[in-house]
DNA sequence: TGCTTTGCTGGAATCGATCCCAGTTGCGGG
DNA sequence: CCCGCAACTGGGATCGATTCCAGCAAAGCA
C-alpha cells in the first residue's frame, strides 16, 4: 500500500544518467541531459524529498512563525505582512519559502517544544514570545536566525526586533483625553511581563506624569489581554468611587470585551465615559460611535521583521537591529470631554454588583 | 561559527555505549546504560535532529493545517479547536504532536506549493482547500491522511471531512425573514467554486423555494468572501428598485463589510433593513441592534476533523467519513418585520450613486 | 602540437538518525 | 556443567537527497 515514492535514483535510473546529475538539474546547474532529465522528471512525476534534502544541505527553504495567539487580529495581520513581503522577495525561479505558522498560546512551556519541534525544519524563525524570560539557550545555541516580533526576551538582546512604540502610543492617549478634560483616566492594562504590556503600562503612567495627574493604583487593572480581562476590567473600574470618566485598553481583544461590558450596562460612549482602545480592530469602525485607537501599522510590522530575517538569512552579519515603529492617535468619535459634574454612569456599585450576579 | 550541533555520535560516545542504544534509550526502550546515557544527554544539552529522524522513520510528529485564510475568524476558531483537540489527545510522554499552519490565501496554486513542501515533512493534514477542483494528485499519490475541513474537491470523496449544513443554514435565515413578512430578500453569496459558498447559495435559493417565493437574479450578488465584496454587495443591492427589505450574506468577512457599507449609509437595521450573517463574529455581539446570525460550532469543526485525522494515523482503514455538523440560527435583533409600505430606505439611485462616487 | 582551462561527469562520502540482525550476556533449570 | 531463553548490545545498512573529488573531453591559447 505504501507506494514507495519514486526517488531521484529512478529518475537517474530513467534518464541514464547518475543522481549527482539530477541533483545538479534539479538545483539549476547546467547539465547536459537536461532535456531527458526533465522527461523522467514528469514521466516519473517525481518531486524531490525536503527532508532528505534539507538532512544533507541544511536549509530547508522554510520559516517558522511562532506567535502568541493566532486567533489575535494583531498577529493575522502581521502573519498576513509578513506573508506578502515573503511573496514580493520570492521571484527567481528557485523553490519559493514557505511559512509555517505556530501557535504558544501564551505558554512558555509550549514555545519550548515548538523550537524543539521545529530547530532543523526551518532556516530562520520570526517569534512573538509569550512573556518576558530570558532566551531559551535550545534558541542560542542553534545557529538560526531569530527575529522578534513585538515582543523581546528580557535581557540584553541578541536577535534582531520589530516593536511599535508602545510607550509613545500611550502617552499620546493619555494626553488627548486630558486635553479632554478627563482627570480620571482608567487603563485595562495587559501583563506586565510582556513587552507589550509592560510598555503600554509605562507609558500610561508616563502620560499621567506629563499632564501632572496623580498615579492611582486603583484606576489600573492587570488583565491578560484576552477578551474576558476587558470585561472584567471595566466591571472593576466603575465600581470605584467616583468612577474614571474615561478607559483605555491596552490591547484589540481587551478593548472588545471592554465595549461588550460598556454596552451591555447601557453606557452611553462618549457622553458617560470615553474610551480608547489600543491596535485597531474590524469592529471598531463599525461600532457607534467609532472607537478611538492607538493605531499601528500591523502588517509593515510583520513585513519589516521578514526583511530583517532575509538579511540575516542572506549572511549579514552585525549587531542586533531593534526597529521601533510608530504608532499614531486615531481620533474618532469615542472621545470627548467628560460629563458636566458628577458623571451619571449608570449603576452604583450596589445595583452593578447586582447586576453582574 | 556554526557551531556543529552536537548529535547522537556524541552521546554514545561520552555514555560510553553505541548510537543505537542512544537511540533506543530516545526510544522509549529498556537499556543497561538508561542512567549514563541520560546523564550524557544533558550534560551535551543533545536535542535529536527531528529531520534525520524523520527520513530514517518516517514518522514526523507534526501535523499540517492548511487553511485559505488565516485572518478570517472561523479558520481562527476551528485552528483553536484542533489545537485544543491535539493537547487533549496528547497525554503521554511521547513527543507532543505539533500543528503547523498554512495559508494559501484563497490561491490553488499556493495550494499546490504547500503540498509540494510539506509532503515528507508531515505524517497528516488538515485542509479547506481554496476551491473545488479535483483533488490535486499529489495529494492522492503521497499516502499521508488527510481530513479536509468545511470544504471539499470536487468529484467523489476519497478522504474524511467535516462540513456543516450550509444548505439548512440558508433555508432557515430565509424562512425566517420570511415569516417576519419579507419578500425581497437580498443575498450576498461566496464563491460557487467553494464548497461553502456553493452550499449557502444552494440553501438560500431552497430557502426560497419553501417560502413560494419567486428566484430572481438581481437579488443575489456573487462575492469572494472578503470584506470589501461585502460592501460592493449592499451598494449593489440597494440600488435595486424596489430595493430588498432584507439581507444576507454568506460568511463573516462580507457581513463585516455589508454592515459597514450600511452603518455608512445610515440605513437604520432592523427598521429599514433586516440583516443575517452567516457566522459569528466578534462584531455581531458588539454592535446595536446585535446581529441575527446562522451560527455554527467553530471551534467543534476543528476538533472533530483532527479526531477523524487521528483515527486514521493509527492506522484505521474504511469509506472516507463525511461529518455534517449542524448551524442554528441564532436570532438577534438584527432582524424585523418590513417597513410597513415601500421602504423609506434612504438613498434613491441618483443620490446613492452620487455618495459612493 | 602540446598544455592549460573550462565544463561537465559519475562514484563515493555524508547528513543524523532508525532499524535489522547477528552476537553477547545473565540467569534459571535440568 | 551445559543449555535455552530473554534481554540487550553494537555494527552496518539505510532513508533520499547534496556535495566533494578525481576524471575526462572539448575548447582555448601559444
Amino acid at each position: 500500500m505504501p507506494v514507495r515514492e519514486t526517488t531521484i535514483t529512478d529518475v537517474a535510473a530513467l534518464a541514464g544518467v547518475s543522481r549527482s546529475s539530477v541533483s545538479r538539474y534539479l538545483n539549476g546547474h547546467r547539465v547536459r541531459e537536461a532535456e531527458g532529465i526533465a522527461q523522467a522528471i514528469d514521466e516519473l512525476r517525481y518531486e524531490p524529498s525536503p527532508i532528505a534534502r534539507s538532512l544533507r544541505s541544511g536549509r530547508t527553504q522554510s520559516i517558522g512563525v511562532i506567535v502568541a495567539d493566532v486567533a489575535n487580529p494583531f498577529f493575522a495581520a502581521a502573519f498576513k505582512g509578513i506573508e506578502s513581503e515573503t511573496r514580493r522577495a520570492t521571484t527567481g525561479p528557485r523553490a519559493p519559502i514557505q511559512l509555517f505558522l505556530c501557535n504558544t498560546e501564551e505558554s512558555f512551556d509550549q514555545l519550548l517544544e515548538l523550537l524543539d519541534s521545529l530547530s532543523g525544519r526551518v532556516d530562520g524563525l520570526i517569534i512573538a514570545p509569550p512573556i518576558e524570560t530570558p532566551p531559551p539557550h535550545d534558541l542560542v545555541r542553534q545557529g538560526v536566525p531569530v527575529v522578534l516580533l513585538d515582543r523581546e526576551f528580557s535581557g540584553p538582546s541578541f536577535t534582531d526586533s520589530v516593536l511599535v512604540d508602545n510607550e509613545g502610543g500611550l502617552v499620546s492617549a493619555v494626553t488627548h483625553l486630558f486635553e479632554l478634560g478627563h482627570q480620571r483616566i482608567g487603563f485595562i492594562s495587559g501583563p506586565l511581563d510582556t513587552t507589550p504590556g509592560r510598555g503600554r503600562h509605562e507609558g500610561y503612567r508616563l502620560g499621567l506624569d506629563a499632564c501632572g495627574l496623580p498615579w492611582d493604583e486603583d484606576l489600573v487593572v492587570i488583565g491578560d489581554f484576552m477578551e474576558r480581562a476587558g470585561r472584567d476590567g471595566v466591571s472593576r473600574l466603575l465600581e470605584l468611587d467616583p468612577p474614571p470618566t474615561a478607559l483605555v485598553a491596552a490591547n484589540n481583544l481587551m478593548s472588545l470585551g471592554a465595549l461588550e461590558e460598556l454596552f451591555q450596562r447601557e453606557i452611553r460612549i462618549p457622553e458617560e465615559v470615553s474610551f480608547i482602545g489600543f491596535d485597531d480592530l474590524e469592529a471598531a469602525e463599525l461600532v457607534r460611535p467609532a472607537i478611538t485607537t492607538i493605531s499601528r501599522p500591523m502588517g509593515e510590522q510583520g513585513a519589516e521583521a521578514m526583511r530583517l530575517l532575509r538579511r540575516r538569512l542572506r549572511g549579514e552579519e552585525g549587531p542586533p537591529r531593534r526597529i521601533v515603529l510608530p504608532t499614531r492617535l486615531a481620533v474618532r468619535g469615542s472621545t470627548a470631554p467628560p460629563p458636566e459634574r458628577k458623571p451619571a454612569v449608570r449603576g452604583t456599585s450596589e445595583e452593578l454588583t447586582r447586576r453582574s450576579s
